[in-house]
DNA sequence: GCAACGATTATGTATATACATATTGAAATA
DNA sequence: TATTTCAATATGTATATACATAATCGTTGC
């Protein structure tokens, strides 16, 4: 699955595209089971009736892909699964809402242009104090609020962000237009609403929250920090699986 | 970082690798931005002094990674990241509580084999009411709980499970060790706690907990389901990123 | 018995080459 | 002018070859 590719069966698959799936879905069937040698390349290349080269490329991504290790003058052996990786696809909010088939409604609450605080710099790991914009909006699934969005960009990073009002277009969106980020980390976790939230959200103070919270860099220079905080009936997130790599 | 695998600067970089970290990096950077047309296969060739195989390895890579975009007698052009995909890594329990330097501890709350229920098979995906094993755990981390554990497996797919107590491990562990899983589906929520989770946790009922479920397949065959309970201040989850792909 | 050494072997990386394929752009034709 | 045809071009895939590198095995020498 995510190694190989989809899987067109009409089309008639590329060597190469061949043996990558014939050996992925012989481990991933359990047939090869974690520690068992794979043929050698000379065998597979008996096997296919092909070139060493083409062998040896579908085995490289295979260990790239930590399906199997390969280790010199003695072979190369199946993985076990170590770690539940999984991908957690993290999309726009809006197209999450029109994904349930809701119109779709965003509202910018606040906008303070402001030299950076220390928790500014905190949420955001700067080091001097530049100027940050802070957001605050709304996202609507239908009538109903969907998610809360609490935002700082770095004016340092993206210096444009500054003559934008949000007003019409939601800051993530007109973000990932412009600045090509290299790096994201995402904390996710449980909260109970506190009372901004509450009212932001229309439920009850305490009630269990969804908060996912996203620090992005752009070339070691950090862009933004944003939190969004979803009611906990309005939203799952769902991630699929790779079952490979340590 | 995903793509390039980690940078030791220390040993020479093969050529490969230098290609490839010069490309993404000059990408990541913002340099080349979305849209660029990245030099064709035989400038780089003449660039690197190398061969087109070798330029082509790289590049097809990259595209294989969603960073760029070939099209052919046109060019490579590079790729706007499009979803904000992420990659989620789903430990084992004991290995989060020993992270923190906790003493990890495992109880075994209670185990039933049974012919599955219509819940049972709601939850596993199954179509015959064969029989399952269902298990209820906690997680300590120190002396205070730090997860609750409800799981169900498909004994039709794990027979050996019937004969298993799950006292002295856990059933996490247990099945990763006996099952190559080829497929699992993750889904994260926050709920308040109801009188069984609280006092399972010790904490009070309503308060926020994050969920995280998992089911998971082997070749095709629903194997288990398991639904994990953290108190709000006990856990976060932590996703790193990943740039590319649409 | 044990350490040192070299031969063997499977993988790692790179090259030169060949032909297939998709798309563009210009020339030839209706 | 509109359409078809064809050559040029960049990528896609595969081959044969070469040499480097790491690990193992058997032999030799102490």
């Amino acid at each position: 699955m995510s190694i190989i590719g989809t899987m067109d069966v009409g089309e008639p698959l590329s060597l190469h595209q061949r043996i990558l799936s014939d050996i992925s879905e012989r481990i991933l069937s359990g047939a090869w089971a974690p520690g068992h040698r794979i043929p050698f390349e000379h065998e597979l290349t008996a096997e296919y009736k092909c070139s060493r080269m083409t062998v040896n490329k579908a085995l490289s991504q295979l260990a790239k892909a930590g399906m199997i290790e390969r280790v010199r003058r003695t072979g190369s052996f199946v993985r076990r699964p170590q770690s539940q990786a999984a991908v957690l696809e993290i999309h726009d909010i809006r197209i999450e809402v029109e994904a349930l088939g809701l119109p779709y409604c965003y509202e910018r609450v606040a906008r303070h242009k402001r030299r950076s605080s220390a928790e500014d710099r905190a949420l955001l790991e700067l080091d001097s104090n530049g100027p940050v914009l802070a957001l605050e909006c709304r996202h609507f699934a239908g009538k109903r609020p969907f998610a809360h969005e609490r935002r700082l960009i770095n004016l340092a990073a993206v210096a444009e962000a500054a003559n934008e009002e949000f007003h019409a277009v939601a800051p993530g969106p007109w973000l990932i237009a412009r600045v090509p980020w290299s790096a994201a980390e995402h904390r996710i976790r449980a909260v109970a609403a506190d009372r901004h939230i509450a009212a932001a959200l229309d439920i009850e103070a305490g009630a269990p929250c969804l908060v996912v919270e996203r620090r992005t860099w752009s070339a070691e220079h950090p862009v933004t920090h944003v939190r969004f905080t979803y009611a906990a009936e309005s939203h799952t997130l769902v991630a699929r699986f790779t079952p490979s790599q340590g």
